[in-house]
DNA sequence: TTCCATTAACAACACTTGTTATTTTACCGT
DNA sequence: ACGGTAAAATAACAAGTGTTGTTAATGGAA
């Protein structure tokens, strides 16, 4: 009847969210995934109507992609929010152009290819990830758990920040010390 | 002896780093900066080498920049570290493309135009900022207020940041006195 | 007035981008 | 084996980038 399917929409999907990993978002172009597919751009508008389709699926995957990091990531913090803490801080070192794309590009901007979610929701995620800790934070006797979700939650993005650009190169253990001295000083 | 000179360095720059202030580094080509300077391309190129040469003047210029903006910021904190993180802050909110542009794009990067400066250089600057504030901790009573520093400025530099991304919307007020909440119970 | 060095403008080059029209290729039922 | 059809490749378009010859304008000196 026809030709046969050979690039299919997961290969497309893969290779740009491969190359968003690696080499950042701004790089995901029609003509350098196709080079990375080894295949012309044509299956690219095959499968998405244009290239801002594409990245929105890329955004939703890197989405996901942070939830199982931290669904597998080491649970060794003590205090409420030091393992989602240590987790996001570990994300940005290890998955950076990931961690740009989800967390610090502006939803109105010029590298704005995509719609942001706020940072809550993505890190809430369909868990609940921050609700849960929150109520842990609660059951452990602190008075106001959201209040010191805001504020610990400030001190985590500040750290996850700086190991972006290279200023910030605590280890793992001093992070996990920081963090609960954090909860400890401000519970 | 030769035709007058219409176009200066001064103009270039202006414009370029006004264009960074309300659009952001990434829209400062050669073509647009021209446009607003109401010129040919030509002139940019007479007076700087390339473009790299011109980004890098703009980037010398957003340091100076934010140096005056602390200078000139009201001292209202009580604490250490509490003016220039508030300062800090509000020049995120108020001028978001040279913070960006200073504390927030990487050095090895895709977006990278410029050689960065730490964040400690830009901050400390020329006058010692970070000096002056460690130095008021020292003296308040603070037995490690390099340590201190450190803290804080992870949390600075978290409220910094999520107010570029619109995920932080507390007043300044409010701001001040997280500041030096933090400040008392770290000490 | 005539000259000429300096400055600005024009236009083009070689490259990138998203997107699309056209052509070629491969498959499957007949 | 043959058509029809869908997929992939090719090539092109229009708009953007930094950059660079070449040309035109200018204004003081001879």
């Amino acid at each position: 009847m026809a030709r046969k399917e050979s690039i299919t929409i997961q290969m497309i999907l893969d290779t740009a969210f491969e190359m968003t990993r690696e080499e950042g978002f701004i790089n995901v172009t029609a003509r350098k995934v196709a080079a990375k597919a080894g295949c012309s751009t044509q299956p690219i508008f095959r499968v998405y109507k244009n290239m801002e389709e594409l990245w929105e699926a890329v955004y939703g995957r890197a989405i996901s992609y942070f939830q199982d990091y931290y669904s597998l990531y080491p649970r060794t913090g003590q205090t409420p929010f030091s393992n989602l803490g240590m987790a996001y801080i570990a994300f940005a070192r290890e998955e950076s152009h990931l961690f740009e794309l989800l967390f610090l590009s502006q939803s109105t901007g010029d590298g704005a290819h995509v719609n942001r979610k706020s940072m809550y929701e993505v890190l809430n995620g369909e868990d609940g990830n921050v609700v849960r800790e929150v109520t842990a934070a609660k059951e452990s006797g602190c008075t106001d758990p959201g209040d010191l979700f805001t504020k610990i939650w400030i001190f985590i993005h500040g750290a996850a920040c700086m190991s972006l650009t290279g200023d910030y190169d605590l280890s793992d253990q001093e992070t996990k010390a920081l963090l609960e001295d954090f909860y400890i000083k401000a519970r």
